[in-house]
DNA sequence: TTACTTATTGAAATAAACTTGCAATTAAGT
DNA sequence: ACTTAATTGCAAGTTTATTTCAATAAGTAA
């Protein structure tokens, strides 16, 4: 919210730098990018489920991104193949099928990003406050601590969600 | 969302299971819980801003409660005594004021807690997927973790935001 | 290929969360 | 008590996401 109001144009334009983490993540992408098409394929075979043109063009967009992006993002950057309802439906139904996994990072907007193949979809952002530049983070606490926890309170099937947020190199200086 | 359509009754009553964990949250907060209208007086004091009753009362109520609750929560627990407005007014001042604090736990609303004087608001989270219950965490990983990623993107003042989610004892069963 | 079945889409309406503009109110200094 | 301006309430407006339903198109079988 505070950002939103400080920065209107990086968020309206979606906005996302490149930096050396970045551009290894795209790299990282395309070489799993044509596996996804396949993989949607074969989770939708014999389901009652159809391969249709958004979905295909929504998962190739994703692969090509580095970082999260919303439905309007999307939308916006498929220029009229499809209407923005599309894009919500098939954004549900990529999470449904673990292909696309959905992120929050506090602006009440839901982002999306597909799971690659390396780390199941499991890896962590750092958010700039201010210009709301996403850097993608490799590292991860001991996972026993989340096993202590589910253990500690009796609850199955724990995972968790991290976001670390601050004040990037560049807006440091304005 | 997935739990919206699953479980409605509990997303609409806001409804927050007792356990060993709130209970005991329940004692300190309800310990610290007229510092923090003498808090709220403090830092108001001399700013161009008013001590008011709407403001009052959604601390006074938030210092009673064990979880992070939302905006339309607590105008219904205020029932009339004020508008949802002001309520999401009052929050975005008492946020700024670092007395509350903001959280998402990935259903699209956003939820409020007090900050209490002895973890200064930092702690996570254990939400059931299935019915919302909310278990506050005391556990969290080693700092130095965030410290290294600050380092090495280059951010600087890194906090973190990190939420557990898995299936309670209960919802197991069913 | 053609016909058939039904999942999927688009468009409009709806819902929910949150914000904004403005006149009326009220807290706080004098 | 008087004055000033911060705050509130109400109505209207945004934004994000979902639902309804008729039209479309994907997959299957002849």
């Amino acid at each position: 919210m505070i950002p939103k109001k400080t920065f209107p144009a990086a968020r309206l334009k979606n906005v996302q730098h490149i930096n050396n983490q970045t551009i290894f993540a795209k790299v990282a992408h395309s070489h799993s990018h044509e596996h996804d098409l396949i993989d949607l394929r074969a989770k939708l075979r014999g389901k009652d489920r159809r391969i249709t043109k958004p979905r295909e063009e929504i998962l190739e967009l994703l692969g090509k991104e580095d970082h999260p992006v919303t439905a309007k993002f999307i939308h916006e950057k498929l220029s009229g193949t499809c209407d923005l309802v599309t894009v919500y439906r098939s954004l549900k139904l990529l999470e449904s099928m673990s292909l696309v996994k959905r992120f929050n990072f506090g602006d009440n907007t839901t982002r999306f990003e597909l799971i690659s193949s390396t780390d199941h979809g499991h890896h962590h952002h750092l958010i700039c406050k201010a210009c709301r530049t996403v850097v993608e983070i490799d590292e991860c606490f001991d996972p026993s601590m989340e096993s202590k926890i589910a253990k500690k309170h009796g609850f199955h099937n724990v995972t968790h969600e991290l976001e670390f947020f601050g004040i990037c190199s560049s807006c440091q200086a304005t």
